[in-house]
DNA sequence: GATTAGCACTCGCCGGGTCAGAGTGCTAAC
DNA sequence: GTTAGCACTCTGACCCGGCGAGTGCTAATC
């Protein structure tokens, strides 16, 4: 059976029509809305071949059509109308970077708060992986007799600092010198080689100088540490309570201890998005079993090119796809712009 | 009519039995499980009385009795058996620091994912207030040419930064003299007094010594303004759709969308604690009126004495409240522990 | 006088039966 | 190829009666 143009548009209305109305629709509501200029018995055989081709799916016998994953696919690549973002809409979207924001994980969580607002889905984000980033500086700063703060800095701009005890002869000029070798034995290399085995080595290297450089490279190893660790964010994850497909509580609790899997999620959440562009990946072209009834759309951001991370919502597979994609393409945006301000990659000061 | 002794046992029973099973607990129930010695009909009697004294309540005519607010109250404060927390139970509660832990609010996140694992509730903590700490030390610290980052650190040993641009000009030397003069004029302070406004104030008092001064004191504003906000974590939100008082689909929206408004539940939980010591809400004794079918149990743990955060467990008032006592009580501890740990209080170095 | 056994009564829950509505597939006519 | 008409199917809402749990009251008992 071949698609022809008769039934792409018969197939996109009944899509049209589900996603507004979550319940299986009939031939004559698509004979009555839409001007296809056909009556309802028509449709209907068009929507008998549409099935038998594997784009709709009848609940039961004598019920209506409900899209396939296969028809989702289709609708997505070929079918659904775009959505352009109004004045309004992008009002809101922007709202995400108004208020004043100082770091990536609070630019992260404004941005998933605001899409999943916006478009009444769950939204998450993972932080970038900053494992392969390179160290660019290493700083010992003393605070007080006796404390001193250990600062990383990595090649992306990103600061991460511990607290340490040192002894309260440590002069500033020690921690100078202490700084100066660091750099020179850690700088350059990326966070994954600087591993806590490598800098256990370098104490040796250098020989135990005294108390001083222990809690030094403890506070060093600590940084490292922090740097590779990548944290999520949801916000929005009642939001599916307001769609009929999670009407079910058992259904609806199962997606949301799901989502307390911070794990799987993340994982979920990088495998499918490809390195450029917006993915969409449809119920069962989920890896994940348990949101193989759900739509996840997901995009990269970069930080300084090497350093990504995503950005993903999630849905029942009856999504308005169009303004997802369009809201969640302008948020990348957004937030690729903010993470430049904030690392100081452009020209604007703080 | 007096409140007797034999009152007391059974509403005990009852109580202990409806927080166990949740639904109404008839006479005969009672007098079967509990030894108290007496028929179905005397306690039928007693339980009459209750329900006039305001203890119990009846859902409709010939159903069984369900403790009032007013009955929770006095079970809370007198007849609740304590619960002493077993060893495995202590492992469990104890793991909440066994990650490795480098921020408070890493800690935070951990503890109350602990508890609301632990417990089945729902568990919260807000960050302490520490705009009324004051400022220990600043330090401007050059990253790289063109870059440097501004430290500010608190009583407590809390450390914010900011990254800012400076003059490619700026050298290390003026950086410390720099550092110097802030240190002079803001030391001491509290975050309250050293607002934007009175940065501003000192800007130009100094007179404006070109574009390196600049970058510098909004980079303090930065971190005086991180150093203020204060966030919040809440975990297990989806656990109370396992009790039965959520089966209904409307509450439990009602109660999930509330733990998405932040600012009135971290209202609550600061008005809610008492100074010291474990504090306990029930249903309409809460101010929020949302939660007037909830109960509350706060307590607040100290960061170097001045500046107070709060944890929380919000759950139905038929709660398990020996339990969540118990071991919000011990997560205080532990929290208060780990927070002397992380800012270096204690002997241990990192 | 307190306690208890007995009994009539109340109420929510559950399962089965009925019915209307929506939608289909098929056939025959256009 | 398209459409009108019709018989058929399935779901969901509604009603109804029986069952079980629990009560309150009364009268008998300790």
């Amino acid at each position: 059976m071949i698609m022809d143009d008769r039934k792409k548009r018969i197939l996109q209305a009944i899509i049209d029509d589900y996603i507004d109305k979550a319940e299986p629709i009939g031939s004559r509501t698509i004979a009555r809305k839409y001007e296809l200029g056909l009556s309802s018995a028509t449709i209907r055989n068009e929507m008998a071949d549409l099935e038998e081709m594997g784009y709709l799916a009848q609940p039961h016998t004598s019920a209506g059509r409900v899209p396939s994953d296969k028809g989702y696919r289709l609708y997505v690549d070929k079918l659904m109308p775009t959505h352009d973002l109004n004045r309004e809409e992008i009002r809101e979207l922007n709202s995400a970077t108004e208020d004043r924001v100082y770091e990536l994980s609070q630019l992260l969580r404004h941005a998933t708060a605001v899409l999943s607002n916006f478009t009444k889905y769950t939204s998450m984000a993972v932080t970038p992986k900053l494992r392969s980033s390179t160290i660019k500086a290493i700083q010992v700063v003393p605070i007080e007799a006796g404390k001193a703060l250990v600062i990383v800095v990595n090649n992306a701009g990103i600061v991460k600092n511990s607290l340490i005890k040192v002894s309260e002869q440590a002069t500033s000029e020690m921690l100078g010198r202490i700084t100066n070798l660091l750099n020179d034995k850690l700088a350059g290399l990326t966070f994954e080689q600087a591993d806590t085995e490598r800098i256990k080595t370098l104490a040796r290297e250098i020989g135990v100088t005294g108390d001083i450089l222990t809690p030094i490279l403890n506070g060093t190893a600590e940084c490292m540490y922090q740097m590779g660790d990548h944290e999520m964010y949801v916000e929005g994850s009642t939001n599916i309570l307001g769609h009929p497909e999670f009407k079910d509580m058992d259904k609806a609790r199962q997606f949301l201890s799901l989502l307390d899997e911070k794990t799987s999620i993340c994982k979920a959440l990088s495998d499918s998005a490809r390195p450029v562009g917006i993915t969409v990946r449809i119920g069962s072209e989920n890896e994940l079993c348990s949101i193989r009834d759900c739509s996840l759309v997901t995009v990269n951001y970069n930080v300084a090119d090497t350093m990504v991370g995503t950005i993903g919502i999630i849905g029942p597979t009856r999504m308005e796809y169009s303004k997802v994609i369009s809201s969640i393409g302008y948020m990348k945006k957004l937030v690729c712009e903010e993470i430049n301000r904030l690392l100081g990659h452009e020209h604007e000061s703080v």
